[in-house]
DNA sequence: CCCCACATGAGACTTAAGTCACAGAAAGCT
DNA sequence: AGCTTTCTGTGACTTAAGTCTCATGTGGGG
């Protein structure tokens, strides 16, 4: 029973743009998307490469990153099965401002641009959900613009800790993409967390780190 | 001829989301928005507040940013006539992420956000132009975080000249509005425009900043 | 078992940026 | 004119963050 359309009708069921389709509009769409497979390190897109369409998660781990010209890196988010990517693109069609790459063996399903022009054109609902999304996505943005020029970084790791301890599970994070997550390099984040450390807020261990202090950890975080 | 409301109607025909609007519909709009008139240094909305709906501005100067508990402040953005602002709570109806206050007196026309939620649901076109907005508003904001994250106070400064000699005209900005603009301080802006001076990519006189050598500039702003 | 790749911790140092303090210049007001 | 207010430039200083380097640790694969 569960063939690979029924999958990929369930995969785009979960979409919060999607959810809003009648049944014969997700198979018919279903029908007009296709899936992509790729190894762990492939780069999906870079700065500024034209716009391939909406992406869908349906396995693996993508990473959206800024690259500087000497090779530093600020990661802007980490997605996983049922998470939409390369949103800005796909709405104005223009060349993509960020790098995407995946972080394991990755399956994506791919609605191209004028698939999804269409998509946009035939269901109003789709635009009204998708722009409620864009919305939510631009308060992000927002606030990583605020941390980044009004926090510093201890506090934004404060902040990130609880991110992770709140978004359940496999918060796995090397040193090196907590720095690249928050805007800085390895060895502040390596010294940032020993300082969190001494103040008794957490314990670092050698599997994850245990928040003691959630609230003072929150307060922390607020300040600038 | 020109009654308030003609005026109005022309001031809602200027605005890309509206354009599409036929002339029935505008007049509808018209009749359906409200004038508000401010005072120079009007909060017109804090962080936090509930979103009064979406703002045009018909004459005088915005001015959008984030604030610091210390008082340090951020310019995301500074609006003129013909502009709209609140438009990131005006599509989720959350609260402000942002505050407004008026540069200058100020007239804005109020589109509640009832009466915006009405157009998006019953003039599709609306919504896939507001879609479009969104997404170039988003990738705005992702420059910005590259910026941040990635090049110096110089290099955003250099990027931040060629913008305001693109946009025509009145660039006169005080030093502290540059430095809130780039997320920085007055003394640091006023050694960076030196530096550039002694590097002869630009000349400063007394009212105005003259870009000696734009190309190098950009090159400038570009890296990192 | 050893070796290699990679993650981590830490010290020493450099640098970009922010803070403080002060003084001159311009703009506006009464 | 006198006065205040605001904007500005500058030097001296502090601090947060980034760079460089090396030692340690750990786990997997030949």
């Amino acid at each position: 029973m569960n063939t690979p359309h029924a999958d990929r009708v369930e995969l785009l069921r979960q979409i919060p743009y999607l959810s809003v389709l009648d049944e014969e509009a997700l198979h018919a769409l279903a029908r007009a998307t296709r899936t992509c497979h790729y190894p762990a390190g492939a780069v999906l897109l870079m700065e500024g490469d034209p716009c391939p369409g909406l992406w869908i998660v349906e396995s693996g781990r993508v990473k959206a990153s800024l690259l500087s010209p000497s090779g530093r890196e600020h990661i802007l988010a980490l997605y996983g099965p049922g998470e939409v990517i390369n949103e800005l693109s796909a709405f104005d069609s223009a060349s993509s401002a960020i790098t995407l790459e995946t972080l394991a063996e990755t399956r994506l399903v791919v609605i191209s641009c004028p698939v999804f022009q269409k998509l946009l054109d035939e269901h109003p609902a789709v635009a009204q959900a998708a722009l409620k999304r864009l919305a939510r996505y631009g308060r992000q943005l927002v606030a990583t613009i605020a941390d980044l020029s009004l926090r510093t970084v201890t506090a934004r790791l404060a902040g990130l800790l609880l991110d992770s301890a709140m978004q359940s599970c496999d918060a796995t994070m090397t040193r090196s993409q907590m720095a690249a997550r928050l805007g800085t390099v390895r060895e502040v984040v390596s010294r940032s967390l020993r300082d969190l450390e001494r103040l008794g807020l957490i314990r670092i261990e050698r599997e994850r780190i245990i928040l003691l202090q959630p609230r003072e950890l929150a307060q922390l975080a607020e300040r600038e």
